[in-house]
DNA sequence: CGCATTTGACCAGCGC
DNA sequence: GCGCTGGTCAAATGCG
């Protein structure tokens, strides 16, 4: 299942896969449809990838079975130029989670504090990719941020990995921007600590964003939030319909944040979520197998 | 001075 | 085996 989940393992587009799935939705897809609006490249979307980790992958060739803390302490045991990488296992993909935020920001301040450590140019298309890490200690999380090359409006961030330690506050509180899909999911997709299901928080919460940002702003695009959650973890009881969503309770929400802890000011204050969130988002749940 | 960013080089995986 | 590409490292550089 979980297609998507596999196309983001593949180096190429994650923008056209994501196009992909958006475009061409399987017939018996479970999606919220928050809105049943077509995808289009102008719309943002979020999706949540994830999790060759949890054997989700179908793919042998892609499936791994290395815990996450042995590869991690030989790569810490080795500071060297050379990656202490096994012959015969590949190495672990981390849970992933990618979302296209339509921006002229590439680096969107999600809360968390991010060190780049790489750029490089991608094969078809004009905008180099940057790679960023978590700066906290024993904090593994990276994600990669690009702009889409069929539209450079388009920013595709992709999380990989699970942060281990709370959202570091910022001035405002944990910025609600883009914070969620990444704590959420993050924090539990692939055996997070709260055992929280990602799509409790990513969905409703963005979807709540949007919604504010609807009433407040009447965006003429349709938002499109594209969201995948592991079999595991996404519920099939609260997201099935658009209406559920939409009418997913504030204070529910904020209650199950592990992360972030922060008043229940997100329908007041959410001048930074539209700065973080500009514009549209596209929602879709997991499809199921 | 400490931290973040830039950037070229290196390495691994994958397809042919 | 080879080349391409993505991902990462680390020295150099910039900035507050």
């Amino acid at each position: 299942m979980l297609n998507s989940f596999q196309d983001l393992s593949k180096p190429t587009s994650i923008f056209d896969d994501l196009l992909q799935s958006i475009t061409a939705p399987p017939p018996q897809q479970r999606i919220a449809e928050v809105i049943d609006a077509p995808a289009t490249p102008n719309s943002s979307s979020i999706s949540s990838s994830s999790t060759e980790a949890a054997g989700v992958n179908d793919d042998p060739k892609k499936a791994e079975t290395v815990e996450e803390e042995e590869e991690e302490d030989q790569d810490k045991a080795n500071d060297g130029r050379l990656k202490p990488k096994k012959k015969n296992q590949k190495r672990q993909r981390e849970p992933r989670f990618a979302f296209m935020t339509k921006s002229e920001i590439d680096h969107l301040d999600d809360g968390y504090r991010w060190r780049k450590y790489g750029q490089k140019a991608v094969k078809n298309s004009p905008f180099p990719r940057s790679y960023y890490r978590c700066t906290s200690t024993s904090c593994g999380v990276k994600k990669r941020v690009e702009r889409s090359s069929e539209d450079p409006s388009i920013v595709v961030t992709t999380y990989e990995g699970t942060h281990v330690h709370p959202c570091p506050m910022t001035p405002r509180g944990c910025s609600f921007g883009i914070l969620p899909p990444e704590a959420a999911t993050l924090g539990n997709i692939g055996g997070g600590a709260t055992g929280v299901s990602a799509s409790h928080l990513v969905v409703p919460q963005i979807f709540h964003l949007y919604q504010q940002q609807q009433h407040h702003q009447q965006q003429q695009i349709q938002p499109y939030f594209h969201n995948l959650t592991p079999p595991t973890l996404a519920p099939t009881t609260n997201f099935n319909t658009s209406s559920t969503i939409s009418s997913f309770p504030l204070p529910t929400l904020i209650r199950e944040r592990p992360f972030c802890p922060s008043p229940p000011s997100l329908a007041r204050d959410h001048g930074l979520l539209q700065d973080m969130l500009p514009s549209q988002i596209l929602l879709k749940e997991p499809k199921e197998e």
